[in-house]
DNA sequence: TCTGAAATCCGTTTAGG
DNA sequence: CCTAAACGGATTTCAGA
């Protein structure tokens, strides 16, 4: 697996914009659009390109508060069937297996703290299986970012 | 703000792949392409529409783990200073100030327990201002998505 | 908001070095 | 791993309903 410098500049380019047109990314570093074609498809190959998407801004949604759950459950073996239930929650964005104080620790997005309130009793503490969570508010977040390359 | 059922559709395929024509998804809806295109611009405007962006699998760089580190300050004065630091440390992907048990909680990306080990004893926790951490270690990732619309 | 057409530009393939 | 050429199809703009 070799990336060099003009994969690089190809992956960076789109990391940041997905829209980029692979003839602007072919007159930035100097070779022709065919070529660019190509190493795209090589570093898809490769696995390395995991898809293209589009972000959405939970904020203009009215999620504006984000908040992680560590979730103790009853007994250790119901980590897939709690698992399975937590995917109906569509406020749940993320989904961990964890080692630590918690087997399993979620990301959620919520509207208001009254929001946050309710999923937690109405929604995660009812699910069986799960003895008692703690949670994390998060107030404001300074790095979002992926893996440097 | 009113999002119909077009809109949706629009989103939740530039979602799945950022990378769909406009003139593939105007066929799909049944409306023109030049359509599509004015409520993208509308959506963008609105700026649901964060960004689009090529998505990279950590594990094909060798970073097979991720961890939550709670980070514990000396005093709570250090929040920006500290986040500073953090920033300079590219395995570091989140960064929240979170109210709860920690003030600072982050989401690292790391290629072995050694490198993990390494990068707690020799970066984060040589930074000043920070007291102690406190890490949680993700054996495997359930769910990762975005906001449902 | 939408359409349809026009203009421009792009992605992709192919043949070849 | 690259280029150049060519085709089909895309994005974008604009006038008009």
């Amino acid at each position: 697996m070799k990336i060099d410098g003009i994969d690089k500049i190809i992956i960076k380019t789109l990391v940041k914009d997905a829209r980029t047109p692979v003839l602007s990314i072919a007159r930035e570093v100097g070779i022709s659009g065919a070529a660019i074609h190509q190493r795209l498809r090589k570093l898809e190959k490769l696995k390395l390109i995991d898809g293209y998407h589009m972000k959405l801004n939970p904020k203009v949604l009215g999620y504006t508060t984000t908040a992680f759950v560590g979730v103790f459950l009853d007994s250790i073996g119901e980590v897939k069937a709690v698992t399975k239930q937590i995917k109906n929650i569509p406020e749940v964005v993320e989904s961990h297996y964890t080692t630590g104080n918690y087997p399993i620790f979620i990301k959620i997005l919520c509207k208001s703290n009254d929001h946050l309130l309710s999923l937690l009793q109405n929604n995660i503490q009812t699910i069986k299986g799960i003895s008692r969570t703690e949670t994390l508010i998060s107030l404001s977040q300074q790095i979002n970012r992926q893996i440097s390359i």
